[in-house]
DNA sequence: TTGTAGGCGTTATCAT
DNA sequence: ATGATAACGCCTACAA
C-alpha cells in the first residue's frame, strides 16, 4: 500500500539503512546522499510506519493525561497546553477518563502503549495510581501534588504562598471574618491553600475559625451551598475565598439571589483565573495559574524521564499572580 | 522484560498460535485449554503487545478528535462522550487541536497512525479536510455537517426543525421581533439554524428583517456584542435567540449591564444545553442536543466504516428538546 | 482443534 | 559514509 523505507532505498539507489538513517537525523551521511533520499521519499509520499517503529524500539509516541476532574475548565487549560505541547514534540495526547470506567486506567498501564502519562489533581496525590505507575515503570509526571517526591517530576505553582497573599489582600482591604471554601481534602491543593489562608490569618493575629471554613467539591453547585452556609451564620463573613473560579461563580450567584450586591456588601475572590473568571458579573478577581504552560512543562519533564528514566526528577514551580477585578473591595 | 505469546505458550504446554486465538477470541479452541492459557498469562502478567499487532495488521487503535472550536463547553461533550465509547471499546482517544497549529493535521493524516478520524464543526464542512481525508484513505464521520454525503457517516439532530420550534415557541409567546445571534457563517450548523429560524418567521406571517440577525463567533464576547447591537437598534428585539449558550450566556450580562431585566423586559434563549445554561442567572431556555450521545454513536459509525470501508454510510439524526427554564416570558 | 512457516517495516549490531 | 543481517512480537495463510 504506502511506501516503506525499501521502496524509498531503491529508488534513491541507496541502502534501507541510509533511509532509516536520514530520517532518523543521524549523522554520518553525505549531504549529497541525504537529499536524494528526500527527493525520493518525497515523491513517494512516504513516512515512517510508528508501528513497526514502535515495536523495534520498544517505544511509543503517546501521552496519556488522566482525567477525573470536577473542573472541566481547569482540565480544558491543562490538555490545551499538553496539546499544543505534544503536537510540536512528535508526539499524540490521548486523554483517558479514569472516573468513567476504573479498569480503562489498569488497562492503560497495563498495554504498555503509553510513552508516559501527566497526573492532574487529585490523582498527582493518589497512592494507588502512584504506585500501579511505578510498579509498571511508565514515567509520569504530577501537576500540583501536595509534596514533591524523588520518584516523579511535578510542576507547580506555590499554592501556599497564592492563598496567603490573596487572604492578606482581604485583609489589607479591611476584611476581618474571611470564609473559605476549600476542594475536597483528597486535593494536595487544597490542604495548601488552606495552609496559606491559615498563615496569612495568623500573620494579621486573626484567629482561624472552623466555622468559617467550608469544603466544597469544585463545582459551581457546590460553590452556592457553601456560600449559603457561609451567609446563615450567626456571624456571616464580609469576604468569600473559593478555592476554584467555579465555586466563586457559585458563591456570585448565591449572593445575587439573596440580594447581597458584590462586592458592595460582600467581596468574592477565586482560584485559577480560568474562562469563567473574565467572563461572569462582577469579573472574578482571583489567583492566576499558568495552567497552559504548567501542561506543556509537565510535558516536557516526562520527556526528559521518558528518555532517561534514572534521571533526577525534576521539580518546577512556576510563578502565580493576583488579578484584581471587579469582585472585591474594602469591608463596609 | 514483558511477556510474549510465546512466553505464555511454553508456560502452556501449547502453541502460540493457541495463545494469539485465546486472546482474539476466537473460535476452536478448547474450554481447558482455553483456561490454561488464561491461567499462565494471568500468571506472566502478559498483554498483548499492540505495536507488533498493528504492525501486521496495519491497523490501529487510535481515533483521533479534531479541535477547532470556539466553544469549549461543546467540545468538553463531545470529547466525553467519545472518550468513554473507545474506553470501552480498545480504542484510545487522541486529541488534535488543529488551530494551534495547522500542519498537525497534515501529520496526523499522512502518519496513517489513526484508524479513524472524528470531525466537529466547522470541520465536518470543510472541504480541504475533507478531501486529505478521503485521499488518504483514513476513515472519519462527521458530527453535524450541513448536509449528508456518501463519503462519509455523519450523527445530527435536526438543527433546522429545532431552530424552528424555538423560535415557533417565542412566536406563541407574543414575540413579534425576535433577535438571531447565529454562528460563524462556515459553521453548517449557522446556515440550519437559521432557516429553521426563518421557516418559523414566514409560517407565521412575519418578516425576515436582516437587522434582526448578527453573525457572532459562539463565544461569550461575540454574544455581548451582538446583543449590543440589537439592543441599539431604533426598533430592538423583544427576544433573543442566541445559536449557542455561550453567546446566550454573553447576551444576558449584556442586558443586565443595561438594566434590562431577562426575562421580564427581554427573553433570551440559547442552544446546546452545556454545562453554562443551568449555572448562569436566569437558568437559560434552550435546545437540547444530547452531545454525549451524538459521540458514542459517531464512534461507532466510525468503527463500522473502519470495519468494512465499503459499507454504506449511515446517516444517523439524533432527537432534539426543548429545556424550559427561566430565561424566556411572554412579550411585555 | 491445534501447529508451522513467513513476513509486517523498522531499528540495532556489526561489518565494510 | 554506507550496507548486510538479525531481531522486535504478532497475525495470516496454510498444514496437520
Amino acid at each position: 500500500m504506502s511506501a516503506t523505507i525499501k521502496d524509498v532505498a531503491s529508488a534513491a539507489g541507496v541502502s534501507f539503512k541510509t533511509v532509516s538513517r536520514v530520517f532518523n537525523g543521524e549523522a554520518n551521511v553525505r549531504e549529497a546522499t541525504r537529499e536524494k533520499v528526500e527527493a525520493a521519499a518525497r515523491e513517494l509520499n512516504f513516512t515512517l510506519n510508528t508501528a513497526a517503529r514502535n515495536l523495534r524500539r520498544r517505544g511509543s509516541n503517546l501521552i496519556a493525561l488522566i482525567i477525573s476532574n470536577p473542573s472541566r475548565s481547569y482540565i480544558d487549560n491543562i490538555q490545551i497546553g499538553a496539546m499544543d505541547w505534544c503536537s510540536r514534540n512528535g508526539f499524540h495526547l490521548v486523554v483517558e477518563d479514569i472516573l468513567a470506567r476504573p479498569e480503562s486506567f489498569e488497562d492503560l498501564i497495563k498495554s504498555g502503549e503509553m510513552a508516559g502519562v501527566i497526573l492532574i489533581p487529585p490523582m498527582s496525590d493518589d497512592p494507588d495510581i502512584l504506585s500501579a505507575l511505578t510498579s509498571h515503570h511508565i514515567p509520569f509526571v504530577r501537576i500540583a501534588p501536595e509534596t514533591d517526591n524523588d520518584i516523579a517530576p511535578s510542576v507547580r505553582i506555590d499554592d501556599r504562598a497564592a492563598a496567603r497573599e490573596m487572604t492578606q489582600k482581604l485583609i489589607a482591604l479591611g476584611h476581618r471574618r474571611i470564609g473559605l471554601i476549600t476542594g475536597p481534602n483528597n486535593f494536595g491543593v487544597s490542604r495548601n491553600r488552606r495552609a496559606g489562608y491559615s498563615i496569612a490569618l495568623q500573620g494579621a493575629g486573626l484567629e482561624y475559625d472552623a466555622e468559617l471554613v467550608r469544603e466544597g467539591a469544585f463545582s459551581y453547585a457546590t460553590g452556592q451551598s457553601c456560600t449559603a452556609q457561609l451567609l446563615d451564620l450567626a456571624h456571616p463573613p464580609t469576604a468569600i475565598f473559593a478555592s476554584n473560579d467555579d465555586m466563586a461563580a457559585g458563591a456570585i450567584a448565591e449572593s445575587y439571589k439573596r440580594g447581597i450586591a458584590v462586592p458592595h456588601k460582600l467581596t468574592i475572590v477565586g482560584y485559577d483565573d480560568v474562562a469563567v473568571a473574565s467572563v461572569i458579573s462582577p469579573p472574578l478577581t482571583t489567583v492566576r495559574q499558568p495552567l497552559k504552560d504548567m501542561a506543556a512543562r509537565a510535558a516536557e519533564l516526562l520527556l526528559e524521564r521518558i528518555r532517561d528514566r534514572d534521571s533526577a526528577p525534576k521539580h518546577d514551580v512556576l510563578p502565580h499572580s493576583l488579578i484584581l477585578r471587579a469582585s472585591h473591595g474594602p469591608r463596609t
